[in-house]
DNA sequence: TCAGAAATGTACAGTTATGTCAATTTTAAG
DNA sequence: CTTAAAATTGACATAACTGTACATTTCTGA
């Protein structure tokens, strides 16, 4: 029995192929492109296999479509929730936490976020998932300035800036450098709770994104 | 001499075609599938026109794409600019002008923005333009905060939210109804300039948007 | 009304994609 | 070394799209 999972570990089981490899092929080209741009044949060239030994590993392109839904639904949900649960003293320490998902891509996969929510655009069932991911967001940011004392209606509010801000992001991010970005997040802080952070709030912060100020 | 400029004005010719019904399809195709979905055939078919006949007008599919751009060019920045250059007596009463843009679809074609930045990613040229855009955008926020009093760090932050936040909504609109969203309001203008509007100035901009609280 | 411009249509040739099938090759396990 | 499962491949059958050439229809103005 125990079927080898197609090879869904990192192993290589010595042969090229693996659902693995075709599933990163399609992430590459989804960021790059689209969704339009994951096609097969043009997958299959960049691997340097066979077209038709995709289908070993998949029954058609949808299934390979909806894995990389999966694929996103599991990754960026799951930080930003996380980070909203982040150890904070202060609001504004929290608001760094969640500050954090702008700056480290393996928290936060922006690319890879926009390039769903443009996918929706064309898949009703798509924008369906992505309605309830952002609920569950919404959410859980919500409850983070619920808990440092902000009334209902203010904490949605703030919890709506600070997620479209970040939403936003990624559409312009372009070719800034770091301090340039860490000079503004002192002004950010104190736009989306109302106080700044403290210095050694500041300080903590730099320290976990290696930044010498 | 004086070529009919192809039909561009508004006028029917008797023609069932023209340049700019070939247009106005493949705007409304971009919005509802994206830039893939803009192609030839489809578009005919909507049209109840022979495929070939586009031909007359566009010389290739690249030429109708390059119109669609120079739409969201002319439209969406300069009526950005204006909002920001509305007479206001305040901070949080220019704050309501900028805000006028997420409840009007004339002055901010959300849809079309959101469309072509996704376009964008698979297409460096538009990249750069899009970039040119937000510059464009930004300094005019910019300088309206600078205008009212804020030093030039904070109003640059304050303007990259109040417009991350404006580029972000879009992907999120689904489908609140209006009352939900004015009640928003006075929040956004106090988190984005650190003061809550007065209730005449609300009043004020609820009576442009036909809004009974 | 009738010539020529404007617009449409038909036919053709070429490209790129999809998915099935029946070999064939590669690998691991006994 | 053998063998069976795992993975790869080329051939085939379709489908959607692009763009060109040329014939045809429809409108406009002298």
């Amino acid at each position: 029995m125990e079927e080898q999972t197609k090879n869904s570990d990192g192993q290589n089981s010595g042969w090229r192929g693996s659902a693995d490899i075709w599933l990163k092929a399609a992430y590459d080209a989804l960021l790059e492109t689209g969704v339009d741009g994951v096609k097969i044949q043009p997958l299959a060239k960049r691997l340097n296999l066979s077209r038709t030994s995709f289908y070993w590993f998949f029954k058609d392109r949808k299934e390979l479509l909806d894995a990389l839904i999966t694929l996103w639904r599991d990754k960026n949900t799951g930080n930003l929730i996380a980070r909203t649960e982040a150890y904070a003293e202060t609001i504004s320490e929290a608001m760094l936490n969640i500050i954090d998902l702008w700056l480290d891509p393996d928290l936060f996969d922006a690319r890879f976020e926009f390039a769903v929510r443009s996918w929706s655009v064309q898949s009703p069932d798509l924008m369906q998932k992505i309605e309830t991911a952002d609920h569950q967001r919404l959410d859980a940011l919500t409850s983070l300035f619920v808990r440092f004392g902000q009334d209902d209606a203010m904490a949605d509010v703030r919890a709506r800036a600070i997620y479209l801000v970040q939403i936003g992001y990624i559409s312009m991010q372009s070719n800034e450098d770091l301090a340039v970005r860490m000079a503004r997040i002192p002004g950010y802080v104190e736009t989306f709770c109302g106080q700044p952070p403290t210095q050694s709030e500041l300080n903590r912060f730099y320290a976990r994104h290696n930044f010498a100020p």
